[in-house]
DNA sequence: AATGATAATGTAAACGATTAACGTATAAGG
DNA sequence: CCTTATACGTTAATCGTTTACATTATCATT
């Protein structure tokens, strides 16, 4: 069974495959065609069931309308959030967005990258931190635009983050306001960004004279078990947190599921904020007082920069972008209530 | 900046392209090359930093070593799961995986699968119910492998799925086992999966001789806060049961979070199953006892069907192929206690 | 009727690999 | 020394599009 080609669909309706191409192609109208020959062509591409060998017409045209998306993490709840974000803006644009998986290992991670670079795609979107700025090479592989988003603000790639400060600055605002002074924090050291919102929370810790206490600052992986194995070390502690202040929202959903284990109540024991605002925050109990991420907007930033890398902008005019994060009041902080 | 074809490797190695090309493909070591010129064309494709142009390889070659993968929801846990598992297997194979979303709506699916069957990919695995079997094309879509995987037995395509009625077996037989007579059962009837696990349960339900009430079956989406919420209405009925076998581990999660809202025990209160084992069933406490789709060996299968199809070896030989589920023992089940 | 402008279509050269078919050395056998 | 087989390379066709450029059709104007 052959293969039914271009000029297959040319024969038939009676024109050249330039013609037919033509035809196919132009989707925005941009080319005059009569309307006969439109006519001609379609019936003839839709009577043959024709479509199109995406190689030989890539390979032509040097574009393949596939854009790919890495992650470390495919069950990280914010970058699945991220990557449907992405999805779902693709729909604007006619592209396809294709998620290749890198698990969690640096050599796993560099070998995704190398797969991806290697021109199958339009753009490359690399989300969360990837190990090492090695793996990313210049914006211009070869007319393939990179972006970085989520991974922190990159010198080789123009990148799209958020400001990590102002997100834990609202947060503990927020908790500050409601009259607490014992503030936990629980965050993973080794994830860029939450690294930063670490730091930036003792930053905060001084500036607003909180009551912090040896051991309130917790390390731990991004796992719901990890912040739970914490939180229970916590509420053991001599001098209790009146609040925790989980730097991800997975933290966050650990640390809650382990304090109604322990017989507390979110809000009125032990306050709650979560950093991310995934899908999950609000299908939890009780809904999780959170910062939000812009994603939308991320992702709408995201396809515009690669659209605009793509017709051949260059770099420098773009920077990092840096989107503000916003504070989602829900159940699971209250006032302090006195003892 | 021009790109660098395999003819400059050609004339900087002092050889043909053809010669390039061989020595370059020649992984397996099938064709003889004398080790000189494969040192001279390494070192050459080396310097000059080359790597093939994968259109056109493709496009001369038929085959992209791209595979593709479609679900339905990206958030789903066991899905995700069995991606990972696919990925994992995929690396026994010079192939990439690539998963392209579909959003759960029906449009986009067929979108997705359209886009996907225009041939990019060598194969494609469908995981999970998609929507109506018009989706897929016969096994043989001008040389693409299809497979469906935990989406039933289909006639289109080959298949691989599961025992969902030995595994409903495994875990009604363990819960009599330790006394339970009382079993609620909750799952999501529009899986089609899922749905036979129902319907086997209903089964069983007589084949035991269990003390079902009205209500002890209950129907609900797959997200944590349905299965929250049909458990709390449980927990308020006249008859409690004392068992509840969750068709899905998502399922179970959102049981044992409102189990422990209400301040009842598992597994001293209440016992409950699981279904799918995916990674968090370790990651809860108290551990999930569940039934556990083998998705290691489903991928190794699938990788299998889809090289023999891709080797020319017809489809009819296949059939579905049905895998055995296992049943866990963990912690969140217990003998019944004495009234 | 000739002219020129413009619109619509056709021609044919890429695009960059793979691979079938076909040489040419070199070695082995007689 | 000739024949034949083997190992190693090369030549050139081919994959199915897109697109720069050439050509033809259409039509208003003089």
């Amino acid at each position: 069974m052959k293969r039914i080609t271009i000029s297959d669909v040319a024969t038939m309706a009676g024109v050249s495959t330039a013609t037919v191409s033509r035809v196919l192609n132009n989707k925005q109208g941009e080319i005059k065609i009569s309307d006969k020959t439109i006519e001609k062509v379609q019936t003839a591409a839709d009577e043959l069931g024709y479509s199109a060998d995406p190689f030989a017409a890539s390979l032509r045209s040097k574009r393949s309308g596939l854009f790919g998306v890495v992650m470390r993490d495919v069950r990280d709840l914010f970058l699945l959030k991220l990557f449907m974000a992405l999805d779902e803006e693709a729909k604007n644009y006619d592209v396809q967005l294709l998620l290749g998986n890198a698990d969690y290992s640096l050599a796993a991670a560099e070998r995704q990258m190398k797969m991806m670079q290697r021109r199958w795609f339009d753009a490359l979107f690399v989300l969360g931190d990837i190990p090492g700025d090695g793996g990313l090479l210049n914006a211009e592989n070869g007319g393939q635009a990179q972006i970085a988003i989520a991974c922190g603000k990159r010198k080789d790639v123009p990148s799209i983050t958020i400001d990590e400060k102002e997100g834990v600055r609202l947060g503990v605002k927020h908790l500050v306001s409601l009259g607490h002074q014992k503030i936990a924090c629980i965050g993973d050291w080794n994830a860029l960004g939450v690294q930063e919102r670490m730091k930036e929370f003792l930053v905060l810790t001084d500036e607003f004279g909180l009551d912090m206490k040896d051991g309130y600052m917790r390390d731990c992986g991004n796992h719901r078990e990890d912040a739970a194995f914490q939180a229970k070390s916590l509420m053991e502690m001599d001098d209790l947190p009146t609040a925790i202040f989980c730097l991800t929202d997975t933290l966050a959903f650990g640390v809650i599921d382990q304090l109604h284990r322990l017989g507390l109540n979110v809000p009125e024991d032990v306050s709650v904020v979560g950093f991310d605002d995934v899908f999950e925050a609000t299908e939890i109990f009780p809904r999780l007082t959170t910062i939000r991420q812009p994603v939308k907007d991320m992702a709408r930033v995201a396809f515009e920069e690669a659209m605009a890398l793509l017709e051949g902008e260059s770099l420098d005019e773009f920077d990092a972008v840096n989107l503000m994060p916003r504070l989602i009041v829900r159940e699971s902080t209250a006032v302090l209530k006195d003892k």
